[in-house]
DNA sequence: TAGATTGTTAATCGATTAACAATC
DNA sequence: TAGATTGTTAATCGATTAACAATC
């Protein structure tokens, strides 16, 4: 295993967070930050910061703050974020297409190296300098590249399928962005990004509020 | 107030799954499910299903399980599924384009109204039936139409002044993909999307688990 | 030194789980 | 009746927050 720390959930959520704080500060020249600053970043209070940093060791000063080149690159290490990500994408649909496009993903070393589709009219485009190539090549891309993430872009229909055959090739993540819960073998990880079921709990939202 | 039902936020957070189990239940035909069942679908053992869906009242019969269709029904009511939600979207990129034309939310009765952009080029254009407007036009829209709900999807930079225009034009909750973090009036809620920074956190578990 | 801010302990809060009487 | 499964209580677990000695 690379760096064991364990961390709970909630604490990593929130990295991400105070990662972009630390950016911001560094960007104003700031050198010099407090868990106060970090923590309404995040919406937690200044302790909980405190607590969160403190999973990762000893980074402040008592009196002073954190300094904000330490901590970011610590975060970084942490985080990976410098490390080069491959994966594949499967499914080439509005959401694939936005997702293979999106900004967010290269600044933190996301390659997408392969899209996947069974659209034979698909096949053969390119989405950026991305290669669309059909589905029948997924378990020898994956193998031949040794891909270990995968980014789920396809109907509800097709996901499970789809998943098994990941999970059997190699894949060992999935970010899942189909609006179904996937059975994957044990150490195969899924990460679910479900609009659908979002939107239903910001309907709760909203019509408990009305009137 | 409309159904002043005080939940749990981890247990709104599974009542959609719960309600997907549903769908499949009546598709398959079986009019009675146990909190085993739909605890599997939300990852969760039957206890912790039994428990959130007694937040809702007592839908279960001892010894038999719970009315297929009932449940269903009543989850529907709770989270509103079946309510109109007019909405309006920020940004008609790569993620908006995706947005508008989800099939999933408008299985959810989520109606985008009209998209808003700055791009001159973008202007008049159509995705699906919903029409590109200019962003001057945002407030006369909202307060016109008494739009409630946005949809953010402009890059960073913007994300925050678009924020506050939505919120002095009398929207409520802001539905945020732009990867920063929002600050609203009391009164305005927003649920952050936030992709990249959910990226951070699978590049964690790539990097923790790797070699 | 006086003021500021950390790291950490202990108290609090809230969610999960196990267990079981009540019910079909 | 015997077997199954609910609703709910109590125990457990884990995260958040308050408070403060230690430090700059």
């Amino acid at each position: 295993m690379a760096g064991s720390v364990l961390l709970p959930k909630p604490c990593l959520m929130r990295l991400p967070h105070y990662y972009r704080r630390l950016l911001q500060a560094m960007h104003e020249g700031q050198s010099i930050i407090s868990s106060e600053e970090l923590g309404e970043e995040a919406g937690v209070p200044a302790a909980q910061a405190r607590k969160d940093l403190s999973y990762l060791g000893e980074f402040g000063r008592p009196g002073v703050g954190y300094d904000v080149y330490e901590l970011a690159a610590h975060l970084e290490k942490v985080l990976g974020l410098n490390e080069p990500k491959k994966a594949i994408l499967i499914g080439v649909g509005n959401l694939g297409r936005a997702l293979a496009s999106y900004p967010g993903f290269a600044r933190y070393r996301l390659q997408i190296a392969a899209a996947f589709d069974v659209d034979p009219s698909k096949i053969g485009q390119r989405i950026g300098s991305i290669p669309v190539l059909p589905l029948e090549e997924l378990e020898t891309f994956i193998r031949q590249k040794d891909v270990r993430m995968a980014i789920l872009a396809v109907p509800a229909p097709q996901a499970q399928s789809i998943a098994d055959r990941l999970s059997a090739a190699g894949i060992r993540l999935i970010w899942n962005f189909a609006p179904v819960s996937l059975r994957v073998p044990e150490g195969v990880k899924v990460f679910n990004e479900d609009l659908a079921a979002r939107l239903a709990t910001l309907s709760f939202y909203l019509v408990q509020h009305s009137s």
